[in-house]
DNA sequence: TCCTTTCCGTTGGAAATCCAACCGCAAAAA
DNA sequence: TTTTTGCGGTTGGATTTCCAACGGAAAGGA
């Protein structure tokens, strides 16, 4: 597992700790080690899990697969990210997503009552408040999400999302990191019905934009 | 701060906790006790704060004001239960809502470091799993939310809905604590285009319902 | 260079939703 | 009892989005 401790200090639930300390912390949390072929799966929805999964090699995806067998990729999970976080400690929920190896794949599960005993140690501290301040930016950018889709017309969905973008980056213009298709998904709308709107907001001098490059122009 | 005791035992962050071990839990966290009359405003929208408020007394609600004016109550706080949850481990974040007090209210705030300190107790860690389940569940509710609202049309919105809620409650048929305009609103759309989905769907026997109570029938 | 691919704006008819209004029923109030 | 109020279904025109398709511009590959 030593090889793996650059990756896992990389992670944002062991940010701030020094490769020193990392040892005797992760014999206490006590994580398993799984590989995985690629395309192997790793949780099938409709399991219960209570576990979370730290990627240390490899990439994996959570998928959505609806009855007809469709396929969409929710998130591409690379190493030192985190997936499962939010079921670690909300109870045996049943998961609505698939989890799949993409390439050969190795994840640490931490189990929530053994990550828990870290906080005995004064640098396990620092673990239980990167957990928490995971589970906490997790909730707000949920919440950001449900502001955007609750807007019922898509020129207020752009705004929303663009106001709220310019104000967490403190820049004006700013850059989405997403091309316009991924924009429209995101927003929930067709991507033809967000170029329409963006050409009549610029039409109307609420905005101006090149790609993804985006100037909010001010009143109203 | 005593007469609280049994409210604060209530709240879903000292849950499964004993009188007895409150007072030197209390005694770590430090929470500022404060009251407010009715119709005070407690947070202002634009603020950064970085606490989780506990109400022992009175209500008090989240509101969303536009620029327009126009008030929304986002949630109504009652005593046990908690607001700014997840503004407390986030980073100082600017809130998108306001908090006002709608009776004369009590309200007990905790410091993100003071709180931490209770991990050094054995009773301690108690608290400490508590938070990690509100915010777990908490992320858990959002991201249903997502996938209720991702949908485009009013149809598929409720049976995203009724499958997760028939899931969560294990019954079926299931009730639901939302009239008409309630439901719709959750499900952001028209009321008249939720009672126009229902009773087509009725029609095409995918459910049946009277008033709050919903039978959903399998196949397709 | 030419060819292929990707991205983005545009367009038009079909479909769905919004919005305001009206109605009937049932529970609550007088 | 009668009256009032709240809730839920329905309706129709205006508005908006969806959906599929096309075309041009730019980037990448052969």
């Amino acid at each position: 597992m030593d090889k793996f401790y650059p990756i896992i200090l990389n992670s944002r639930l062991f940010q701030s700790l020094s490769i020193q300390e990392l040892p005797d912390l992760l014999k206490i949390a006590q994580p398993q080690q799984r590989t995985y072929a690629a395309g192997q799966r790793i949780w099938q929805a409709g399991e219960q899990v209570t576990s979370l999964g730290l990627v240390c090699a490899g990439r994996v995806q959570i998928i959505k697969e609806n009855p007809q067998g469709d396929r969409m990729i929710i998130a591409t999970i690379d190493p030192a990210d985190l997936f499962g976080e939010a079921y670690l400690y909300a109870g045996a929920k049943t998961l609505p997503v698939s989890v799949d190896a993409v390439s050969e794949a190795t994840v640490l599960f931490f189990e929530p009552e053994a990550l828990l005993e870290v906080a005995w140690m004064p640098e396990g501290k620092r673990i239980i408040r990167n957990l928490l301040q995971i589970l906490s930016q997790k909730s707000l950018l949920l919440n950001k999400k449900v502001a955007i889709l609750s807007q019922r017309k898509t020129a207020d969905k752009v705004l929303v999302y663009l106001k709220t973008e310019a104000k967490r980056q403190q820049t004006n213009p700013l850059k989405i990191p997403y091309n316009r298709q991924e924009m429209a998904d995101y927003l929930g709308v067709e991507r033809s019905a967000l170029s329409a709107a963006l050409s009549d907001m610029k039409q109307a001098g609420l905005l101006d934009y090149h790609k993804n490059e985006f100037t909010l122009h001010p009143f109203q």
